[in-house]
DNA sequence: CAGCATCCCAAAAGATACTG
DNA sequence: CAGTATCTTTTGGGATGCTG
């Protein structure tokens, strides 16, 4: 299995610890909890699945073709195994069409949208902090 | 050289592409800035850089062996990429005090701690989600 | 068209030993 | 202590062929 800490826990349980954590903002975590949450946070904060989030935010449904031409630099095999894995956690829906020749849509499901929503930040610090980034690579590699 | 076209813009140039995308905010990027943007969310948003960010975030100051017993499973190899990573971009100061046992001392910069916060709603996102996700996980995993 | 299966190579990551 | 150097293992990803 991909990951063996992803089935020790009945819903309800992650239901009270979440509680808890809502109830007490600075208390630490149930380890268990957070090894999951960094077990999700590293699936989702991967490259390729940021980029076909954004895609698929801003352009709505699309066909498996279509995102692999808008993300550049993808491979069919990383494109289909991004998707099956963004579909596995919910972020998206796949639609097969039973027509001639075969017909995949994908969107974002609402989970989804709210992900998309959450990185915004995130993007907006990127390109704000871009030439910062960069001069700081350029002192960096010029340094004695 | 690590990216080629990190070093193809003066600062200006930069600068000149951000002011036009903050009074356009519907245009498209300019491709080579999507690119760096594209890279540099590439840089952040990995798993290790991420957890180093909320380490020192949540704790101030730490030398290296704190940070590798705290963030679980990572390799010296990789922290020690990673911290030189972050240091290049500006997210983290790495101080060398001259002593025996050496000894040195990390800590975020501003930038840093704007991107740490930047990525307060994806942790909030992951929390909240969590129940969600791991759900759509098991129904994925026990479908026909 | 939208994939899965297979093979293969290169790159990344991990484990371990060693050093200023 | 805070790494570097080296070796091994794992993963990423291109290429190709095949199928419903």
């Amino acid at each position: 299995m991909e990951n063996p800490l992803a089935k020790r826990f009945a819903p309800h349980e992650i239901a009270e610890a979440e509680a808890f954590i809502e109830a007490n903002p600075e208390a630490p975590l149930d380890p268990r909890i957070e090894r999951l949450v960094n077990d999700l946070i590293g699936r989702v904060a991967d490259k390729w699945t940021l980029l076909v989030l954004e895609l698929l935010e801003e352009q709505g449904t699309l066909r498996f073709t279509r995102i692999a031409q808008q993300v550049e630099g993808i491979s069919q095999k990383m494109l289909t195994q991004t998707l099956r894995q963004m579909e596995r956690d919910g972020l998206l829906t796949r639609t097969v069409h039973p027509v001639v020749p075969p017909r995949v849509d994908y969107a974002l499901t609402p989970l989804g949208n709210s992900l998309s929503a959450a990185f915004c930040g995130v993007w907006v610090w990127a390109e704000r902090n871009l030439e910062a980034v960069e001069d700081s690579r350029r002192r960096f590699d010029t340094r004695d």
